[in-house]
DNA sequence: GAGCGAAGCGCC
DNA sequence: AAAGGGCGCTTCGCTC
């Protein structure tokens, strides 16, 4: 066919790429000047009889889509929609440069470009029918969608009282012939009659299709009006095919819909008007288009990731309306102590500096920077200003308080802010509870990921401070009666590295008795094991060594370079190693990092060199890897051109593992455990290598349950192709009423 | 004043 | 040229 490539200047210079990414057998035009108006374009392919126009042209979106925007609409936006203008079908693409920022750009500007090129191959969306649903059409349809095969719903809430204001259904009909047929009606949440009948949609036997429905039914579950057999997620289904693309729905529809056309904008009008049901009923017949689409095109191995996956999801959504108490007392107390240390810090430095400084100010920090002679420093993280500080005894005097204010105020910022729940008695914050999310589709690797919670209110669980001195997991508190455990994998990442690279020397490290990072300062620095730790006691007698170890093997792990460790280690760490490994006088910081990565590489030559290596190998040739569990990641980046593609795929592997091992017990832990004792078990949260809990005092033989939830051995098939079985020691932790107390 | 990206930092 | 992985939240400083 014949094309027009519609861009602007500075899409030029990646106009090379262009040829392998429309693919032969085209004719393509190529105009780069911006044009005046759709008329021109449109005489412009008559004359050349050019059928299909790709563009970047973002000021061209309001021409072609005929509307008027209350604000600029964006290329962002805007990527992969249709538009079809005198016979002439217009397909927005993404500016030409993402090529190269993103890993996944070439792919995005393929599958857009084939939209026009192998038209015949994309899933076509069907008509769009919708309306208002009312007390006298209401039965009616109730009727009609009980014939149909599955639902997908939507719903809009306001932030104000957590209010639903409307519940979208698109139900799916099949003929016998195969034809597909979608209807769709919103139901304004505004009378008893219409949440009766949401109730009766919701309980409907057919499977509910919702696009990150975690959402939408932790809000009907409070409106009493739960969803049965809620078994379809489009943003679930999309990161068990492509876990690296973006998962919003406007994303999916322009990805998996050929006449897709961005609507998103249409969710700022008025409240209750009837456009604002229609934005409602779009949502619901976009997410039915994705679903279908998706069950038509997505390959067998990302629909064995959704088995993996979707099961999690109520699990996850039953711990997020568990939440935690929280001791509102304590909390205030506890944010009023490092306030005053704020305080009292402040006026030090303040005084020392003769200004009022902001530590979280990075233009402050780099004036300060230029005044201690560190101009050449570039950051100014925590890394960075020891460094300054390294360099002079006043340097380290105002650099170390720059960073404890620092650090004191992000205690105060994030994590001592009023985040509680008021239920029941609003007055009474006794009652109080942190809620959080837990979502399984928002990593690479299949972790679960933590945010607040969907009543927009709450907290990430999983990046909670956990040293004592901060003084934060003391206002978690358990329920009355109740007391924390906390059962985690032990050394969950070094292991799944031994077993996954069939390092036979990490493998019988880690599962040895001893104490990991101490044979680690044994083996790396050629001294006997008993001058770290002490065999008959148990007790850590050279905890330098031990704990560089410990550092030199975390480094070396994620393919860090001797750099890198140095910025990490901090210089004065590192020329105490120096001292004590004997290392030549001549040796600058940075030999002996690179020494100490080499150690490294010596006595796990699999894990530094031919693990890398098969990644490569793998990588490039399949973009495909397929984990023990079965999970598989397709893989955008280069790990052979780019190390940091390299090095996530590298953390991946391990990562993975261990997340499929803790879901897999997740999983156990609710069926075995919550289902049958839920009246004296509560499941809180995952924090990736662990599960917290509560248990009823008097009922201790629930800890022993959960661990065994967490005994599942594994097979892992080494980058050699040997088969090992893996098991992950638990140690569990528990007899807390705050969550600080577990021991 | 709202919105956004970057930087910084908490966890594993 | 050189590059430590995976997340989410806050602050700052800038633009619109």
């Amino acid at each position: 066919m014949n094309l027009l490539l519609l861009i602007t200047s500075e899409d030029i210079n990646f106009l090379p790429f262009m040829k392998s990414i429309i693919g032969a057998g085209h004719s393509t035009f190529i105009v780069d000047k911006q044009v005046g108006t759709l008329i021109e374009v449109i005489s412009y392919c008559k004359k050349k009889n050019i059928t299909g126009v790709i563009t970047t042209q973002e000021h061209l979106i309001p021409k072609l889509a005929r509307e008027t925007f209350d604000r600029a609409p964006t290329l962002d936006d805007f990527a992969g929609s249709m538009f079809t203008h005198a016979d002439i079908e217009f397909v927005m693409i993404p500016k030409l440069n993402s090529v190269v920022t993103q890993t996944y750009g070439k792919f995005l500007l393929q599958r857009f470009v084939s939209k026009l090129t192998q038209s015949n191959r994309w899933y076509k969306s069907t008509a769009f029918t919708w309306e208002v649903a009312n007390e006298s059409t209401l039965e009616r349809l109730y009727n009609e969608f009980s014939s149909c095969i599955a639902i997908a719903i939507d719903i809009e809430t306001v932030e104000e009282n957590l209010a639903i204001t409307c519940v979208g259904y698109c139900g799916i009909w099949i003929s016998d012939v195969g034809d597909i047929r979608t209807h769709t009606i919103v139901i304004p949440c505004s009378s008893t009659y219409n949440l009766t009948y949401i109730g009766k949609f919701n309980s409907l036997p057919m499977g509910k299709i919702f696009q990150t429905g975690k959402y939408d039914i932790s809000y009907l579950a409070r409106y009493n009006v739960p969803v049965i057999n809620f078994i379809w997620d489009t943003a679930v289904m999309f990161h068990c095919w492509y876990s690296e693309l973006p998962k919003d729905l406007a994303f999916l529809n322009s990805f998996l819909v050929r006449d897709a056309r961005y609507w998103k904008h249409e969710a700022s009008v008025g409240f209750r008007d009837e456009r604002y049901y229609l934005y409602n009923a779009h949502d619901c017949h976009n997410t039915a288009n994705a679903f279908m689409s998706w069950l038509i095109e997505a390959p067998e191995w990302a629909k064995k990731n959704y088995i993996i996956e979707m099961p999690l999801i109520p699990i996850c959504h039953l711990a997020e309306m568990t939440g935690i108490k929280l001791d509102n007392d304590r909390r205030r107390e506890v944010k009023k102590h490092w306030e005053k240390v704020i305080n009292t810090e402040s006026a030090e430095l303040n005084k020392m500096l003769g200004v009022t400084f902001n530590v979280n100010s990075s233009k402050q920090v780099a004036q300060l920077k230029i005044i201690f002679g560190c101009e050449d420093i570039k950051k100014g993280d925590e890394k960075a200003l020891k460094k300054c500080g390294d360099r002079h005894a006043l340097n380290k005097f105002i650099f170390d308080k720059v960073l404890l204010i620092r650090q004191h105020r992000k205690l105060v910022s994030t994590y001592l802010k009023d985040v509680g729940l008021a239920l029941g008695d609003i007055h009474d914050e006794n009652k109080q509870r942190v809620l959080y999310s837990l979502n399984p589709y928002n990593t690479d690797t299949a972790r679960l990921a933590s945010k607040e919670h969907s009543f927009w209110i709450g907290t990430n669980i999983q990046n909670q401070p956990r040293e004592e001195e901060d003084r934060i997991k003391e206002m978690y508190v358990a329920d009355f009666g109740f007391h924390f455990g906390e059962a985690d994998y032990a050394q969950a990442e070094s292991r799944g590295t031994g077993y996954i690279t069939g390092d036979t020397g990490l493998i019988i490290a880690v599962e040895s008795d001893k104490d990991f990072h101490s044979v680690n300062a044994s083996k790396f620095f050629g001294v006997p094991y008993e001058s770290i730790i002490d065999p008959g006691t148990g007790e850590v007698i050279d905890k330098t060594l031990r704990d560089l170890a410990k550092r030199t093997n975390h480094g070396a792990n994620y393919y860090m370079m001797a750099k890198t460790l140095l910025d990490t280690m901090g210089t004065e760490k590192v020329l105490t190693a120096k001292k004590l490994l004997k290392l030549p006088i001549h040796f600058t910081p940075i030999m002996i990092c690179e020494y100490l990565l080499k150690q490294f590489e010596q006595t796990y030559p699999v894990v530094r060199i031919d693990y890398p290596a098969w990644m490569i190998a793998t990588v490039m040739a399949t973009r495909m890897l397929i984990s023990a569990g079965g999970w598989t990641r397709y893989c955008f980046g280069n790990p052979r051109d780019n190390k940091l593609n390299l090095n996530s795929l590298i953390a991946h592997c391990p990562q993975n593992l261990n997340a499929y091992l803790l879901n897999e017990s997740w999983l156990r832990v609710f069926k075995e455990v919550w289902l049958i004792h839920w009246q004296n078990f509560k499941l809180n949260a995952q924090i990736h290598d662990s599960i917290l809990y509560q248990y009823r005092i008097g009922h201790e033989y629930l800890n022993d349950m959960v661990k065994d939830c967490m005994h599942n051995p594994i097979v892992v098939k080494d980058i050699k192709g040997i088969s090992r079985t893996m098991i992950v020691p638990v140690d569990v932790k528990c007899g807390g009423a705050r969550w600080s107390d577990c021991k």
